[in-house]
DNA sequence: AGCACGATTAACT
DNA sequence: GTTAATCGTGCTC
């Protein structure tokens, strides 16, 4: 491990969910597979904010499945949707107060191989420009929710990037939000790098609408 | 116990 | 632009 390769302190998400969406961007997602590193840089991520976010998970309160995000900052929540997708989110906030980050978008750097035997079959570009598309790219799943994104020697972290200038960073409402209310609806928590081929891919839909 | 829906994706018209 | 795929979660009865 040297000086290139160093985890975000856990400090780092002890903070609102919407100053860690927009630092997270330029950071290293990095997944350990059979010894061998499957990384990429992040370059989408959205906030989700306390029980009054109507579109966080902790809206309902505490339950077994979002019981992580009252928990320590700095792990995977890692959810099941859609009947087929699975999803990763950076645990913010102190311990008590359930906040996450959704990583939306990554850009592979590292272990583009394996990346590719499972995502090659599309074009580079669409291997991880979505939610559900980074973590199957990355064999991210129910085994990796609650894994500390602080340890390096263990199979999920992220460690620090180059940090992207504001210039280069938009913000938009959450993508996704059908039943949503407002203002949590339209609430500009997503961050996404600009003119970035790798967001996700309902970023044009909603930079259009927003015109 | 039943049911509506989801922080999505890919395929199709 | 529209829609099927597919099932865990949490609400309602």
């Amino acid at each position: 491990m040297n000086s290139e390769h160093i985890v975000l302190p856990r400090s780092f998400y002890a903070r609102h969910a919407v100053e860690v969406a927009r630092d997270l961007l330029g950071m290293r997602l990095v997944r350990i597979e059979a010894g061998r590193r499957v990384a990429g840089i992040i370059t989408e991520a959205e906030a989700y904010e306390g029980e009054e976010d109507l579109a966080c998970h902790a809206r309902f309160g505490r339950t077994p499945r979002n019981g992580i995000m009252y928990g320590a900052p700095g792990f995977a929540y890692v959810y099941f949707t859609y009947g087929m997708h699975w999803m990763l989110n950076a645990v913010a906030e102190p311990e008590g107060v359930p906040a996450a980050v959704l990583i939306r978008a990554i850009q592979p750097t590292e272990g583009v191989d394996l990346i590719a035997a499972r995502r090659g079959m599309r074009p580079p570009d669409q291997w991880t420009d979505g939610p559900a598309k980074l973590t199957f790219a990355l064999n991210i799943a129910r085994a990796q929710n609650g894994a500390d994104l602080c340890d390096p020697s263990g199979e999920l972290f992220i460690e620090r990037g180059e940090p992207f200038p504001d210039a280069q960073v938009i913000q938009t409402a959450r993508i996704g939000l059908f039943h949503t209310p407002e203002p949590w609806k339209s609430i500009p928590w997503r961050f996404v790098i600009v003119q970035e081929k790798k967001a996700s891919r309902k970023e044009a839909e909603t930079q259009r609408n927003l015109k």
